[in-house]
DNA sequence: TATTGTTATACTCTATAACTATA
DNA sequence: TATAGTTATAGAGTATAACAATA
């Protein structure tokens, strides 16, 4: 194959945000690595950190997960101690964070971060930010 | 659940960027589901136009795939008459397009900026220049 | 009716390893 | 050694449908 290609995606944005939202990702779980979960995890872990007593469905709604699949993960959780049930009204049920949970925040925030501080240190604050602001007016 | 909810992830980028991604990813397949192909297949028929006689090596080194799984997709358009394989160098194989395969070309292009159009009337013309111009400084 | 939690299931996409063949 | 094509396989992530329980 001659040396020079055409990259008919190049110019397309789709394009370029699978390819850094992988990247990204990619940085993130190598991070998470060593708690032994992946991303899923770890954002459903940030949530209901900031939202003490959350539900299943709400956590899904704000993470873009449908609840079937946010079910067995949350049990994954429960089964490594991090995570616990208490019910609420109805069928609810509220999901609030262990003290081995509480403990392992830290941990968690500082890998979390990994995937932000790739892209911020290759494309500038200024582009980080500007990049930010655009794409949450995204519905 | 009261109504207002902390969201730990909105500050954050690299999750703007996967759910954008998503959310383009989703356009792209339901604009290509009338021709019963997804993202990837259709990425590999644009290289291949733009490049006749590439190697399946050299469409997973543009578009992030693995030549592994490269492989089933191309028998799979074969299949479908849209492109045939010629011997090149060694064991080398060069990829073209089937008379078939460029009749249905123009269907592809259509197709695929189907997520660019979502994104672009979503943050205006200016803004997907400007992320696009961002994105590609990433490695 | 609508929502929650749950299980089952299937599909897409990705990752790794191993093998043969060419150079 | 390095690359190309291929097969097999496993895993992650996502999607839909169905059900019981509750409001």
């Amino acid at each position: 194959m001659s040396r020079a290609m055409r990259h008919p995606l190049d110019p397309m944005l789709g394009f370029h945000l699978v390819r850094t939202a992988n990247l990204a990702l990619r940085a993130v779980n190598a991070a998470y690595g060593d708690l032994g979960i992946r991303h899923p995890d770890g954002a459903v872990l940030l949530v209901i950190d900031a939202n003490p007593g959350i539900t299943q469905s709400s956590i899904g709604r704000l993470l873009n997960i449908q609840r079937s699949n946010i079910a067995p993960m949350v049990s994954r959780l429960v089964d490594r101690g991090w995570l616990e049930r208490r019910p609420g009204k109805g069928k609810t049920i509220g999901m609030f964070l262990t003290e081995s949970g509480q403990r392992i925040m830290p941990a968690i925030h500082a890998a979390s971060t990994a995937g932000e501080n790739m892209i911020t240190t290759s494309i500038g604050a200024d582009a980080y930010a500007a990049t930010l602001e655009t794409l949450k007016r995204l519905r």
